[in-house]
DNA sequence: TATTGTTATACTCTATAACTATA
DNA sequence: TATAGTTATAGAGTATAACAATA
């Protein structure tokens, strides 16, 4: 078998492992979320707003890769529910914000440890090294999927975008590998 | 920051980074097997049968991880482009056998590279030892994430016990597989 | 009675385009 | 005219249950 097919082949095992391995993940933790009539995606509007404050639907849709379309129904299922208001901009009334309620807060309060302790929970099976490696090897497989917006996603407050798994190295109670990953090496 | 909090936020990020690579590494994927007029799904049929030969329906749901019922309507679509036939079993007639047809074959002989090709593209922006890596890491998740049939890599049926960061340094040449394209396309 | 495959239904996601109201 | 959001529609994918033929 020549160089190029094993390449090949290798390249096809590592995306297939990395599809199921997404996707196996994904439907664990929305089983974990399910239970609280949260969809992914309006628990992606829930967080972001409770990130970055009242944001316009057109800012959530980017935020979150879906339509405007799409986002409608999102916040329209939220809104029915009373977990977020929307209010029409003052000035241009085009815009339309959309704010966290105290009762949308409150879901998130008693959403967000059951869908964290299901990630919590799969990624218990690497090492706080490991884990960092996994997100470093997938951030970089982003920089050719997603040039544009690699750099963060919907992140919570305070970005630490720097490169990790170099500051205080002392947080995880497994093995913290000393040899982290040091490569980062030349593209092509 | 608690030393809890600041796991968890590393568990959270690697997390949405695995799922963020993942979507769009197979939005790119198949975008490139859409011109050919074949889904994910349809595609991993082909590619089973080619590789393990006229499979019963059933089997073929059990191995791409469909119901039945979307197993029907999946070889429907391709039943109707002749692409692949069904035949019912000779002594026991509830079973019924796919049988990938000439013209099937040659469907997926021009469209498997074009997808292989999306692959490898994606995955050349890592260096050989980090595919390795990442498939390793992704199968470790998959212990947990899918204890049953977690095992059918490429290169270590049987290693898992070990730790990582130690293996892959040398290629080793060989591993004819006879399942070639064992690529178990993802839902979605 | 159990099993293979089919049919029917329903619900979610996704993708688009046409529409409104504002600017 | 351009933009923000809505509505409508159509297509996939998923999840069930009821059903027919066969064992």
């Amino acid at each position: 078998m020549s160089k190029g097919e094993k390449k090949r082949r290798r390249a096809l095992d590592a995306y297939s492992t990395l599809q199921r391995a997404a996707s196996m993940a994904s439907a664990q933790v929305e089983q974990a979320v399910h239970p609280f009539g949260l969809s992914a995606s309006q628990f992606g509007v829930l967080e972001t707003l409770q990130s970055r404050g009242p944001v316009h639907q057109q800012e959530l849709a980017e935020a979150l890769g879906r339509s405007k379309a799409q986002m409608t129904a999102i916040i329209d299922a939220l809104e029915a529910r009373g977990w977020v208001r929307r209010e029409r901009h003052a000035t241009d009334r085009r815009f339309i914000s959309v704010y966290l309620t105290d009762d949308g807060r409150a879901v998130l309060v008693s959403t967000a440890p059951a869908r964290s302790d299901a990630i919590v929970a799969i990624m218990a099976e690497l090492s706080g090294d490991q884990r960092a490696r996994l997100a470093r090897l997938c951030r970089r497989l982003l920089r050719v999927l997603d040039p544009e917006q690699s750099i963060e996603p919907i992140d919570e407050s305070h970005a630490e975008a720097h490169d990790d798994a170099a500051d205080d190295a002392h947080d995880d109670d497994e093995l913290d590998d000393p040899a982290v990953e040091t490569t980062l090496p030349s593209p092509t």
